[in-house]
DNA sequence: TATTGTTATACTCTATAACTATA
DNA sequence: TATAGTTATAGAGTATAACAATA
């Protein structure tokens, strides 16, 4: 079939990012973490006691997607809440959120690592900078 | 706040397809189209007489997801189908349905335009060949 | 007045299973 | 036996609106 799309960047992007985003979540699921949850668990441990909006904002995640998001994270243990004053809560790993994190970023960094095997040598070193120009 | 994840290129992936997809969304809104119609739309153009199946195939949307996609397409008056044998069909664009793919070909061909203008020249000509190694 | 956390809600996208009919 | 088209359904992700309490 004739496909004019595969040389459109845009589509490329679009494509690249579900391939790649459907492997991570399947390499993440047995640890029961999807993507979202993992990018919460390590803002959290590289800035103890931020609060859910201020990781909200980082990671464009409403308020109020966070709120439940939070809470299955707290039952199950992996996070504790303590007031930081009389309306914001700071947010901090557990040890058993310490130890998840801890494999997620195993998972992870193969992971990252492969993908960047995957792309070839010559263009390699340009893949994240292009990326950054888009969205930061 | 300190972010590991800026630096981290599948995650920098995500961001950038969302962010891009975001925009290229609301730009194709006004249209009354959203990007999986337009690349189902450019498929057909493409390719008349195409299947669902086949385009299904070629673009990772499930058949079970075409069939409502297409209707609403035919009830927009953008497609036709016609019986290629006794179970398959035929899809083709009717008249609208082509000046409708030129009015969303040229938001597209402006906005893939704009995309890579905003990648640094040196990084440029590097941005499709490493994507296209990550789901090709 | 702006912000935090929360609940409720709705919409889109996607994935699976099941069914009929035809190649 | 495999494929095409369809329906129904469920899960995830995401967006908006509204509210109480506090800065």
């Amino acid at each position: 079939m004739h496909d004019p799309l595969i040389s459109v960047p845009g589509y490329s992007l679009r494509r690249a990012a579900n391939a790649t985003g459907a492997e991570l979540s399947a390499r993440l699921a047995p640890l029961g973490l999807r993507q979202s949850v993992v990018s919460v668990l390590i803002l959290i441990g590289a800035n103890p006691g931020v609060t859910a909006s201020a990781i909200g904002r980082q990671l464009d995640i409403q308020r109020a997607n966070m709120a439940p998001l939070l809470k299955r994270l707290e039952d199950a243990g992996l996070i504790k809440r303590l007031p930081l004053d009389g309306k914001s809560l700071g947010l901090d790993l557990t040890g058993d959120g310490q130890d998840k994190l801890k494999q997620a970023r195993a998972v992870i960094d193969d992971f990252e690592a492969e993908i960047l095997s995957r792309i070839p040598a010559e263009h390699r070193a340009h893949f994240l900078p292009a990326l950054e120009a888009l969205w930061r």
